[in-house]
DNA sequence: GAACTTTGTGAAAACGTTTTCTTGCTTTTC
DNA sequence: GAAAAGCAAGAAAACGTTTTCACAAAGTTC
């Protein structure tokens, strides 16, 4: 009887306990209207026939289905395995479970995952950036699917962001290094197409160089998609330039060790003849030698804020829609003065 | 009309097709004993009112879900965020959504998050290691929910395996050290408690250490959570012993960078000093300097066949049902032959 | 002690699909 | 040219819950 093909269901809880499915809902959902004796009933011979319910007609019948989505460029990236990882830890604390998309940086198929996390009913989804395809947004706020932005801290207007300022980051960046004395500056950015984090680092960048009037031209610039090989390639060109310069700023840290190790592999010391400072402070910026001066993200913060948001009620989200989150520089082994001319 | 709250359902893109409900039902599912033109006129209606199929709905009549499961130690390691991200591309092709839980390697949590899983109505598990309580996969059987260990070879019954087998892992790291002449080893294993490839990596060293006379009794070994700094604190331990091994055995990249550093910072030259060994082949084992000498997991390789496998056929499944990897042994820098006597 | 609340429970409708069973029509077969 | 077979489409039941409504029984108020 109780271990039949797919197991026991509702009405076979409340005939044990000798009920009605009405009262035995009641009692799953904590419904504090039941009778102690007959709650204590329930709760045995669920139980006994280990009595497992239906999601899907539970979130039929209540339209509540506790399921988060979340669609991220990919998980090979710790940046955003962590932030993830914050995001499903803070999520199952409330049993809220996550489906995660990973949509290889193409904002097409990030559409595409929406749609089907829509179709499965998720109740708000996760994204990362704020650059997205107009259909993707019109879709979610038509079916009043929440969202939340993160890696950055410009929220569209119904959605929320938890992130941090990209271009104040490359601003930061580009400050600290010109306060070193460098004045010939290069930069590997992350590839900037349909990235605005990638974009906004790079902005940033360029931009506080220019105000103290070093020319955004003059500033040699390359792009790079986030693996190792690619940072120590793109670190070749820039050094086989004429006037190589004196720091580099990377957009992410796996492109600051593979600069390093280019540097390593071709007889230049860094930071004596170029300062590297990367981004993201990954445990990895622990291990390349010297150690990577770097920004620290706070990745599995912006999991759990994002969690927290979406956790919260309507009333108090209104507090949680934009935050804005401290990016903080980290000073190790890879940058130094300029060297005198 | 299209616009309402919630969104159109399936019966309002019959009425504008104006056919019946099952007809529309037949169409969005490829039934192909539809009429052409209806089919088109269906197609168009669903488009213009942008209608999105309830997947609550549709799971509770058709009892599919096209929802997978995997609980996984952490996302915060590498090994593992790649796996499941090989995992979740290849179901993705197929329309198939992944919900992932992080048990913090608690076989107790792991439990508890396997029933919310099944709740939810997923049609698979993926699990991590073949070491877990009884209950989660008696809970799976009775519930006729597939599951498949990955990093292990072994398989429980009607469950299946991708991976490989730690213990010959073990054996083979120890076969190398022992190659180039190493007789004073030592090892710093994962933690064993519940996890059984931290133990089958660290039973197949000591017995290949055995096997050539090596008392295990004599073979320092220490424990360490997957952490760069316990990797270094736990290299000083085991150098600060009288007899200094020389050679140690890392059970992951991450404490072999650890005990890289620890050299490092204490004048202890790799490899010259002592050799040091690595395990999963992480991006990061070409950051440390020297390079580190380890074995290859193929993690992202696990997660894609963990899905070819179930998103295979009963029939076809058999074939798949025990996979066991290669371990590739990657020989960089961090080893070398034994200094003489 | 009659009228009104309150409390615990059950009956039945509802959620949005898919699927089974019919039905009416067209095509084939002899 | 009538019977059989095939085909496209509709009507209605079903999936397993939650929720609304109704209803007794018990408690409260004047």
């Amino acid at each position: 009887m109780d271990s039949e093909a797919g197991g026991a269901k509702l009405i076979d809880v409340a005939k044990r306990a000798s009920c009605s499915p009405a009262t035995v809902s009641r009692v799953l959902n904590g419904n504090p209207t039941v009778n102690e004796e007959v709650r204590e009933r329930v709760l045995r011979a669920a139980r006994e026939l280990g009595y497992v319910p239906n999601g899907s007609a539970r979130a039929l019948r209540s339209t509540r289905t506790r399921l988060v989505g979340a669609i991220i460029p990919t998980l090979a990236h710790a940046i955003y395995a962590t932030m993830v990882d914050g995001l499903q830890a803070r999520l199952a604390e409330k049993d809220v479970s996550l489906i995660i998309n990973t949509s290889t940086y193409d904002i097409d198929l990030e559409y595409e995952q929406a749609r089907l996390l829509v179709e499965r009913g998720v109740e708000s989804i996760v994204l990362v950036g704020s650059l997205h395809r107009p259909e993707t947004l019109a879709l979610l706020e038509q079916k009043r699917v929440g969202y939340v932005f993160t890696y950055t801290s410009d929220a569209a207007e119904p959605g929320a962001a938890v992130g941090f300022d990209n271009e104040k980051a490359g601003r930061t960046a580009a400050r600290y290094l010109l306060d070193l004395g460098h004045t010939r500056l290069g930069m590997i950015a992350g590839i900037t197409q349909d990235n605005d984090r990638a974009k906004g680092r790079l902005d940033g960048f360029l931009k506080e160089l220019a105000a103290v009037g070093i020319d955004r031209a003059k500033v040699p610039v390359l792009e790079a998609a986030y693996r190792l090989d690619d940072g120590r390639s793109r670190m070749g060109e820039l050094m086989s330039r004429p006037q190589r310069p004196t720091a580099v700023f990377c957009g992410s840290d796996i492109l600051a060790a593979g600069a390093i190790k280019h540097c390593h592999d071709n007889g230049i010391a860094v930071p004596r003849d170029v300062s590297v400072m990367g981004f993201d402070n990954l445990e990895i910026a622990e291990l390349t030698s010297p150690e990577l001066t770097t920004l620290e993200v706070p990745a599995r913060d912006m999991g759990r804020l994002a969690a927290d948001y979406i956790l919260a009620s309507p009333l108090q989200r209104r507090h949680l829609r934009q935050r804005e989150l401290a990016i903080r520089l980290i000073v190790r082994g890879s940058t130094a003065p300029a060297p005198a001319r």
